[in-house]
DNA sequence: TCGATATTGATAATCATTATCATTTTAACG
DNA sequence: CGTTAAAATGATAATGATTATCAATATCGA
């Protein structure tokens, strides 16, 4: 899934940074584009190389975690249990999460009308915009039994 | 501000689980109700104890803000640094968030449309609501220079 | 007042993540 | 191709916020 546009960003940024290529880091890479699961924990991107006998340690897989986000290829997803969950940065730009409490499913989600009346808030308090995060937690409907 | 209703539900959540009321936890209650911090950390609770030379240790602090959670008296709000801070249950009910990235500052918004098309998404979904939360992130009035 | 039970404080433990530092790779250059 | 300076890596220690333990203390109904 959209694998070669990733590595080329990846690249792209080890290049402008006048930093060096890795056999490793773009292992991480390849594991988290395989995976049929779009928002990982590092834990969760540990455990998926560990499974392909890799060779790769944890501060490896939390340093390329973060090298991957400044490139711009994935984005950090900071949860309420103290984690991150990474995502591609790509996939379909900005958009928000509807999160189930009782499975942990993720659905993308997104609401030109939300994001609207956000910076009109932003506006009316006299904020320069940045960023947002909205997340919507309930059952979804696997879940409801 | 809000100290004897705040008081009460304390109590009435105490009778209600058989707890013993403590000095302590109701000192913990009246340094948060008499500062002018309405978003507060655990750590700025125990420093703000600590000058008062409470003899108040930081498991306490910890104790008592979950409790006062659970009675309903104080909310906690999950900060994407991983520390939470607390604010009064009963101020307004229900609010999001503007915050201040350069000085911390919290104002409290609430958009009746936004939270009327945040159900929408839920339906749209299939999801049963639960909560949800809303942080926009940006500089204020204050900080643009 | 007594005794059962809740509260407290000091401190150890936890959990995700970051820092350290010796060792291994990478890649530019001769 | 080797040499070599700089980056990457792994094992492990450290961090920071929070929770767990447990012995000592406070609370409160009988
Ligand atoms: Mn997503
Ligand atoms: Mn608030
Ligand atoms: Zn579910
Ligand atoms: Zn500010």
């Amino acid at each position: 899934m959209s694998t070669p546009k990733e590595h080329e960003k990846l690249s792209d940024y080890i290049s402008s940074q006048k930093l060096k290529q890795s056999h490793k880091r773009l292992t991480v890479l390849k594991a988290i584009s395989a995976s049929p699961k779009r928002h990982l924990t590092a834990h969760e991107v540990l455990a998926l190389l560990n499974k392909k006998r890799s060779g790769i340690g944890q501060a490896t897989v939390y340093r390329s975690l973060r090298l991957l986000c400044d490139a711009g290829v994935l984005n950090e997803l900071r949860c309420e249990d103290g984690s991150s969950r990474y995502e591609f940065a790509s996939a379909g730009s900005h958009h928000d999460h509807l999160i189930c409490t009782k499975c942990g499913r993720f659905v993308e989600v997104f609401d030109p009308e939300i994001e609207r009346l956000q910076d009109k808030l932003f506006a009316r308090h006299g904020f320069y915009p940045e960023r947002h995060k909205l997340e919507l937690y309930g059952v979804c409907r696997m879940c409801k039994r």
